[in-house]
DNA sequence: GGGAATAGTGGGTAATTGTGGGAATTACTA
DNA sequence: TAGTAATTCCCACAATTACCCACTATTCCC
């Protein structure tokens, strides 16, 4: 399971040091490669292990095509779906459609999410989190009952 | 259960000696791992136990993607989730990040809140402390009923 | 109260991780 | 087929982290 922030630079040739506690997970065992996709709720991207991303794809098959958003997400997950392999310094290279959807430029910030990896550009990811803050710290904007009755 | 207060260093590295007493609860039996995350309500961090850290990640996970203010919960608080291990000194190494989020610098203060511990910088903690009391005091802002008709 | 154990604090060193860039290879385009 | 761009492989440096040791303060116990 994936959980926690990394702070990582992307280099000029596009290239980003996937942080080692996530290493084997992301490519370990069976597989050595991982899938990179576009979140399409965020400007984000989001890495999968290999097996993880099988699942994924399964269930995005089975959505309707007759149903446009499910249309959409099924098309734009799969189309941009893309296999990458961690070099030896334990780096993978970013395609750069996907940089450019992402905006991601020098720093970039990996946010584990369970099954997945979220990656940002590191100044988007900020912006989005201060909004955040606030709004939960104004009391603003009407929390949503699933959040209302969430006791951490 | 946690409860009670104490004050703390955080030393140049950024590490932070857990208080004895809190150690076999934190980390004791079954892991030897802690998760420590940011506290969204405020500027302060939370330190679960990782088997109670591991609750917490069910109920998140369960939020909903399609509602903005549950993705963002879910994002934070998985995202920041970092897990942390004792040194031989029984000493955390705190992230950069989440010491910055919290102000946390020189000195710190550790608070049981039952299911987990809170952690503040402990200058931020004592202004914040200082301005509640006087709220309570004042009876102004309205209490909600729960609280209205808690008993003390 | 004195001594021993435990707890808290600080810092040095070695290993690991993150970062940048050159050179060689491959793929793409005209 | 030549030229350009993109990708891979490799090496080297810098920063961070983990591990270890030592010292001080506090607590506990006799």
């Amino acid at each position: 399971m994936f959980r926690g922030f990394s702070s990582v630079s992307v280099d000029s040739k596009g290239r980003l040091a996937v942080p080692s506690r996530y290493r084997t997970l992301l490519s370990g065992q069976v597989s050595d490669s991982l899938v990179i996709t576009l979140n399409p709720l965020d400007r984000s991207l989001w890495l999968y292990p290999l097996p993880e991303w099988e699942i994924i794809e399964t269930k995005l098959a089975a959505l309707s095509d007759f149903d446009m958003q499910s249309r959409r997400t099924k098309q734009m997950m799969r189309g941009y779906a893309s296999d990458c392999q961690l070099d030896n310094q334990g780096r993978i290279l970013l395609p750069r459609e996907l940089r450019e959807y992402a905006g991601i430029t020098h720093q970039a910030v990996l946010l584990g999410q369970g099954n997945k990896v979220e990656l940002w550009d590191e100044d988007g990811w900020n912006t989005q989190r201060d909004q955040w803050l606030q709004q939960l710290g104004d009391g603003n904007g009407e929390p949503p009952d699933s959040l209302r009755s969430l006791s951490l």
